[in-house]
DNA sequence: TCATATCCTACTTGTTAAGTAGGAATTGGG
DNA sequence: CCCAATTCCTACTTAACAAGTAGGATATGA
């Protein structure tokens, strides 16, 4: 029942594109050098976020990528489920209309599943990344402050 | 994101020993033969539900398992909690005060994840086994009614 | 004393997460 | 025109874990 890297380092790196990415593009590398987290790997998560038309890149140099929408239109639960798939916590199909169960009539578990579902869904639906984007902007004053 | 099946199998098997496990012990060997599931994988389930003290069991001849506590009083999240272990998405520490993450004052996600985590515990720690285990004697009748 | 249970734990097997590696394609600037 | 910086693509590796299998030890009611 827990996130993959791909769900929390990808979260990271949106908050990072809503912080940067505002007057020019944004590398990789510098990504990298922020989070602390290899390029390469980094490459193979934000290819989900353009998938999911999240960012837009440009190639060559001075290239690089930037979010497609403002930090107030993209929720968290976009981004989570870009990225992890749907945030249900079985793949019984009577869920989501995939393929069919034949004991769907007699599970009285899928109920359950349901509700945690739709609970989780509800939370990351109702928080922007322009939420994240505040908090992380002022814990960075805070923190900065401390040493001075 | 997903539950692994010790969840899965393990409430179900949650649900069987409400169902018979009133009048008697109730045998691995049964719940395996209804559920089809192995026994072997069964009785390791069965163990982490009885080290939770939601299970108590008998050994020898006509031996078996039953609930300690009758349906009414045991939640959903009980029983996935000893499964799973906690429902977090993630271990990160600030949520449940083990180790400590040196970016914690930094870290702004570590809020999503609690929001979730708060979230799903609130949705199964107001689903009683017994709400379950209604449902599952209804919809046997209703199943065996349709062939009749 | 035996059939029926739980109890215990080591082993197996396949899948997936979490990266690593490295080359091809693109592009702005000198 | 060329080069450095960049995205793009995809095959490979490694370790951990899920999901069982297997089988023997222990207990107990009839």
């Amino acid at each position: 029942m827990k996130l993959s890297t791909k769900g929390r380092y990808g979260l990271k790196m949106m908050i990072d594109l809503a912080i940067h990415s505002e007057k020019e593009m944004v590398s990789i590398k510098s990504i990298s050098e922020r989070q602390g987290i290899s390029e390469n790997y980094l490459e193979q998560i934000i290819a989900l976020l353009k998938k999911a038309k999240l960012v837009e890149s440009a190639r060559g140099s001075k290239g690089g990528y930037s979010l497609v929408k403002p930090p107030e239109e993209v929720s968290v639960g976009e981004i989570l489920r870009a990225l992890e798939g749907n945030l249900s916590p079985v793949d019984c199909t009577s869920l989501n209309d995939g393929h069919k169960c034949e004991e769907a009539d007699l599970c009285v578990t899928k109920n359950v599943w349901r509700k945690i579902s739709d609970s989780i869904n509800e939370v990351v639906d109702n928080i922007p990344l322009s939420e994240l984007m505040d908090e992380q902007i002022k814990a960075e004053d805070t923190y900065k402050g401390e040493f001075q």
